[in-house]
Order: structure tokens, then sequence, then C-alpha cells
DNA sequence: TGACTTTTGTGAATTTACTCACATACTTAT
DNA sequence: ATAAGTATGTGAGTAAATTCACAAAAGTCA
């Protein structure tokens, strides 16, 4: 195991493998070479060797990679051996639509909290079981229910805000869903989710090519 | 003018750019340093003037830039200066929530087309008018209302299928919220909105620091 | 007009990331 | 036991992206 600093997009990329490891996995693959996980991530055989290097290794010569060890190993690599709090906030369209949405229970993320500033929304249960807390209560909420990520699916204007909230209660990781770049200190890892500016990605290729 | 290779993360930058600009713009701000612009993007100065000068020369010496006529000039190097068609397949909670979410129209794109594969939400009208179609008839319709981008939020299951109809009905831009690996031909320009990366990133982050 | 301030545009330096190519190690078959 | 076949792990080379640092240009004011 080498100790050199670990390229940002290694970590995004191992998220990639997993998944895809894990769909191989569901197809009964024991056994998968760098090369063919490569076609399926659409990344270089060389990337992913490299990729797993830099935390050890993991592969077998003349064999390939176990895929369910492979898959425990990228867990323990990201943080995933363990549980981790979410919290929404703005129960609006979107923010409903994501607690509802299977895909964060699937990887092991659990809401514990969700928030709206609309006094008509509190209160009521979600499918899974929540209750919406007004907006005010989100600190001591968050810390009561050790709340580790919150996401902001807010209107634009109130995004800033909510972030400031979320990292004087003790949060120091934030998944931005709202459309606006949002100013934290440096102990708080922030993630912005943006689709419209991927949309315009593929505006800027439809127009231009490559 | 320069005719170097742009960076693809230079198209991303220019997005948010624009965004911020715009968010200037509302607040009367006529002209702005790249020092300034940086400090709200969270990059370094630098970058954003090596960014625009791929494209031309935008800026006034010993002045900034012209907040207005960046924002003009970004427009048309991204190629917005135009309709963009949307349409959505999978009309879900996720996929339901992204149509009626303002944030398309703002930024220009129009929804022209819903898909469903349940015989039961076809033929239903969502609020912007727009009357959801059987999944079955998507090279039709696509090809009918002039679809530029296709928007998979369907299954992960089903996401691949999708996509090879969408090629086949000649779209060349796809933003993917499926959480999975999608293969496309060169022809067509694929971005992958996937949150639980991100949280994964996170979660990475909140375990072992930087 | 000319000295001074400001901020751009950009070549050069640096940092970061990716790919190649091959020695190494493991499996299988004879 | 040995040779043949595969696929990893990695040093070296390549490529790409970012940051620095400063000359050039525009504005301001005496």
């Amino acid at each position: 195991m080498k100790f050199a600093k670990v390229p940002m997009a290694t970590i995004v990329r191992l998220s990639i493998y997993m998944r895809t490891l894990k769909e191989q996995m569901d197809c009964d693959v024991d056994v998968i070479s760098s090369e063919r996980l490569a076609k399926q991530c659409s990344v270089n055989p060389a990337q992913i060797r490299k990729d797993l290097a830099y935390f050890g290794d993991f592969g077998v010569r003349g064999v390939g990679y176990r895929v369910r060890d492979l898959v425990n190993q990228i867990r323990d690599i990201l943080g995933l051996n363990r549980p981790w709090n979410l919290a929404m906030v703005g129960m609006g369209d979107l923010g409903s639509a994501l607690v509802r949405h299977g895909n964060f229970i699937r990887h092991g993320y659990i809401f514990t909290a969700a928030f709206d500033i609309d006094p008509r929304k509190v209160g009521k249960m979600l499918p899974n079981g929540l209750v919406i807390s007004h907006i005010s209560e989100l600190e001591d909420v968050v810390r009561e229910r050790e709340v580790h990520v919150g996401i902001i699916a807010t209107p634009p204007g109130a995004a800033q805000s909510v972030a400031n909230q979320l990292v004087l209660a003790g949060i120091n990781g934030i998944l931005n869903f709202a459309p606006v770049q949002i100013q934290v200190p440096d102990c708080c890892h922030i993630e912005n989710v943006d689709f419209t500016i991927k949309l315009d990605s593929i505006a800027h290729h439809l127009s231009f090519g490559d």
C-alpha cells in the first residue's frame, strides 16, 4: 500500500467501479480482469490498476480481481462500511422525489431528517415514516439525529443561508442541488449536482462537435 | 481568438461563470474583475482569464469585464443562443419532479416530450400542458417534436435500452440520471448526473479528511 | 501631457493526471 | 517440473491542466 496523494478523480472512479462490480456480482461473475471492467466503465485498463494500486494489491496476477472481495475493499476505501445519515433541506418537488428515491437506500444512505420552511408541510409524514421538521429547528434536529450529510434542494436564493445553518450545526458534508455556487469554510466538503451545467455541456457539444 | 483545443473543464466552468454573472446582473453590477468573479466561483483568477482567452478578448485592461456583454459572449460560446428541446424518458418521482422544475425553463431549455412505459401514465397532462406518451412511440414523437436532448430518469435496468432507442431516433445528446454506465456510439454525447457517486465522495472525505 | 493605478492577456513554470510497456507472479496443462 | 499463457503492479514517459508572474493596455488625476 502506498501513501502518495490520491487524485480526486480516482475517488470518483472507484465509485463507478464499485457500482459496475455490483452489477457483475448480480450476474454471478466471480472474477473480472481490469480490461473487462475498463470496457464497461469506459476507462483505460491501466487507469483501473493504478487507481487500485493507491490503496493496495487487490488483484491476482494471471487471474484478475475477485469481484466480491474488490467490492468490499472499495467499500472500505470510500468509508462506506458504516451508516451515513442524511438530511434533506427543502421538500419541494425535487427534494420530495429524492427522499422517496430508492437509490440512496440502496447504497446504504439513510434519511434521518427532512426540513422545509413552509408551515403547511411541517409535520407531514413521508412514506418512509420520516416527519418533516421546520427549518428553524434545523440545528437541534441535526444534532439529535446525528445527521452527517446535508442535502440542499431549496430554491437558489435560500441555498447559501441553509448551508450556513448546516455548517453551524456541525455538518461537514453537503450535497447541493441548488443552481448556485455556495461558499463554505474549509472544514466542510461540498459537492454540487447541477444538471443545467451538464445540459450546457451537451448544448455546446451539439453546437460545435467535440 | 485562438484555436487551441479547449479543455472540457473550461466548458463546465463557463457555465458556472455565466450563472454567477447573471446573479451579478440582477444586483446591478455592470463591471466585474476576474478576481472578484473568481472568488465567487471558487477558482483562480488566472483560470478565468485563460478560459475566456480560448475564445477571444472580452475584457478591458485596468477595468474588468462588462457583465452583460460577457454573459452574451458565453451564451454564444456554449451554443445557448437558440432553443433546445428536451424529452424526459421515465416519469417516475424523479422524472416528474425534473419536468416540473423551473430550472430548465429558466435556462432556456424546453420539454417538448415526456415518455413512460406505464399505460396508466400515458395520456396524462402535466402542469405545463405536455401529455405523456408511451415509450413505444419514442422514435416517432422524438422526430416529430424535434427533440435535441433526451433525459433518462428510468430505473437502472431500463436505461441502456432507452439510450439505444434515443440514439436510433437520431438523438445526439443524453443526460442520464440512472445510476448505471451507459454505452453510446461516438456520435452521441452523454453526461451523467449521479448523486450517489457524489455522496460517496463526501463519505470518503468525511472518513479520511482530504 | 505624463506619472500612477488597475486589471487584462499570456508565455513559462509547475503541478497533476493518464497511458504505455514490461517485469513479475500466478494458473494450467503436459 | 517445466513451459506456455494471462493479467497484475508499476516505473518511465507523455499529456493535460493549472498557476505564476509580468508586460501591455486602459483609465485617472495632477
